[in-house]
Order: structure tokens, then sequence, then C-alpha cells
DNA sequence: TGTTTATTGGACATGGATGTCCGCATTAAA
DNA sequence: TTTAATGCGGACATCCATGTCCAATAAACA
């Protein structure tokens, strides 16, 4: 459904939410959700030309939150890498038509419209709030060993 | 969002239920739905093994509705092409999370329900008794026009 | 300043969705 | 029975999403 790409941003998005301010290499993202780690800097590439993220060079550097995660939705992180266009014009493109979708585009605009909706319907903080111990399929008191070791090392 | 081939599909479906039981070549249809004739035998193979549609070889061959239009669903055709899969199981493979998912998969899925819903609420037959005069992007007396004169040549 | 650690960006590789082509099978008409 | 029209199925072509690799750049540290 969502693209793969997708996914995968979405996942960055949650654990460096989780992450707060401390921040993690390319690497330990890849590892964290699973995601091929060449790949995983492409995406994190986009993301931070979108200004979701944002990549600091050189030794002591990574990867860290650039937005406010109360104010990002899912549907913010997806649109980022694959737009999901409403239908807005005929697609087959009849003059006759300019003004009122037919119906079966008229269908297919508000199944798109009923995916936005649901992803719109909880922020990047809201979705980690509402695991209550666990998040990307983590358990949390796990997650916070693993983070601390990880800022301290 | 949907893949370009769901979308021939529910296109061809809703064509198909436009004519009753008058059968269309592919290049017919191919020509109403605005898609690639090769592609569109294609979609229409699919179509048939799945016993949605059903196609008669020879001289005044072609594809005619083999299912009930007041039946299927937008869905059932989506269906056929791709299958949107709900995700019953952590897609991170975490033991600990094999009977409730983490939170972001549980909104993930919760978004392609909502589409699924969608894609429910109407059978093609709904679809084309919604277009008021109007099917496909198409003026409907322009197409009573070209089905008379298809069906007596 | 030199070395190490990291991101950045571009080139290249792979796989799957999309689209084309052609020979074969089937049916109806001449 | 021959011919034309049509769907069927497989092989091939093309394009884009996905994924890999490498040189360049930047920052920190010794």
């Amino acid at each position: 459904m969502l693209s793969r790409t997708a996914e995968y941003a979405l996942r960055i998005m949650i654990y460096l939410t989780e992450r707060k301010d401390i921040s993690a290499t390319a690497e330990q993202i890849a590892d964290a959700t699973l995601a091929p780690a060449g790949y995983t800097v492409k995406v994190l590439q986009q993301l931070g030309r979108a200004k979701l993220t944002r990549g600091q060079r050189g030794r002591n550097g990574g990867f860290v939150l650039a937005c406010d995660p109360t104010k990002v939705h899912l549907l913010d992180v997806v649109e980022v890498i694959d737009p999901l266009e409403r239908i807005t014009e005929c697609p087959l493109g009849r003059s006759e038509h300019q003004h009122a979708l037919c119906p079966l585009h008229k269908q297919i605009d508000e199944a798109i419209a009923s995916l936005e909706t649901s992803l719109s319907r909880m922020t990047l903080q809201e979705v980690l709030e509402s695991g209550e111990g666990s998040t990307l399929c983590q358990d949390h008191a796990q997650t916070s060993a693993t983070l601390s070791v990880k800022a301290t090392d």
C-alpha cells in the first residue's frame, strides 16, 4: 500500500522522535528500523531536504529530528516520500467534465481522502505515547537501556 | 496511490457494467478507457481468471461482465490487481510483539482499513447509477449513441 | 596538520510494474 | 473448407522504485 520507502521513512521518524535530541548515525538508524543501511541514508536525505531531519557530518555526527513531533503527522512524512495526489480533474481528459468528476473517479478520490484523514489523525509524538511502553515493535525498557548506552559511549 | 493497473481494471469494470450484456472487444475497451491496447488485454486476463469478466474468442467475440454488478464492490476489483494487505504481525519481527502491533504499525494498518472501507462503500452498479447521466467521464447520451452504433455494426 | 568518523551526492545495479509483440487457438462467416 | 476476427499466453522491452557503491566534503580530535 504505502511504498516501502514511505514505511522506512515513518520508522525513521518515530525512531528519531524516540531519541529526542540524541543524534543517531545512519548505521544505528538502519539497525533499529531494519532497513538496508545504504538506502536508509537516501531516505534520510529526502527527509532532510524536507526539513524533517537534520544531518551533522564528521565525528559524533549523525541525524536528529528537525521538526516538532507534536506538530508533524504521519501524513506529512508520507507526503515527503510519495505525494498521494487527490484527483482534481478527469483523468480521461473529457472536456465536458472539467467541473465534476465522473462517479468512478469521485469514489477513488474519496478513498484517497479517507487514507489522508486516517494518516492525519496522529502526530509522531502521539504515536509514540500511544505505545504504552512499546515503540517500533521494541520493548521500551530495552530501548531505554540501549539509548543510555549509546548516549554515553 | 492505487496502481495504474488497478485504475485500468476499475475503468474496465465500470465500462462493462455500462454495456450490460453487450460484449466489447479488447480494442473497444481500450479506446473507451484510454488504456494501452495491449495492456488492456493483460488486465482483462487477470479479471477473467478472477471470474469478474469472461472472454469469447473468434469472430464477434469480446468480453462481457461475468459477475453481478450489484454485488461486486470497487474493493473487490482492486484486490484482484493488487491485494492491499492488512498488517497482522510486526513487520520488524520482534518476538515480544506477536500479539500486539507496535503503535506505528497499528496506525498504518488502520489507514489501510479506512481505504478498504471507502472502496467497499459502493458496488459497480451504484457507482454507475450515481453518475446521473455521466459515466467514465463521458457524456451519457454520447455513450449510448456509441453503444448502438457499435452494437449494430 | 593529519587522521578518523561521519554525511553528501552521484553513478551504477537490480527487480518489479508497466507495456509491446508475436504465434497459437478458437469461433464465425464467406 | 478456407479466411478473417478475435482472445490467449508467453517472450521480450522499458521505466521507475529500490538498493549498492564510491569519491568528495565536513567536523572532531590527537
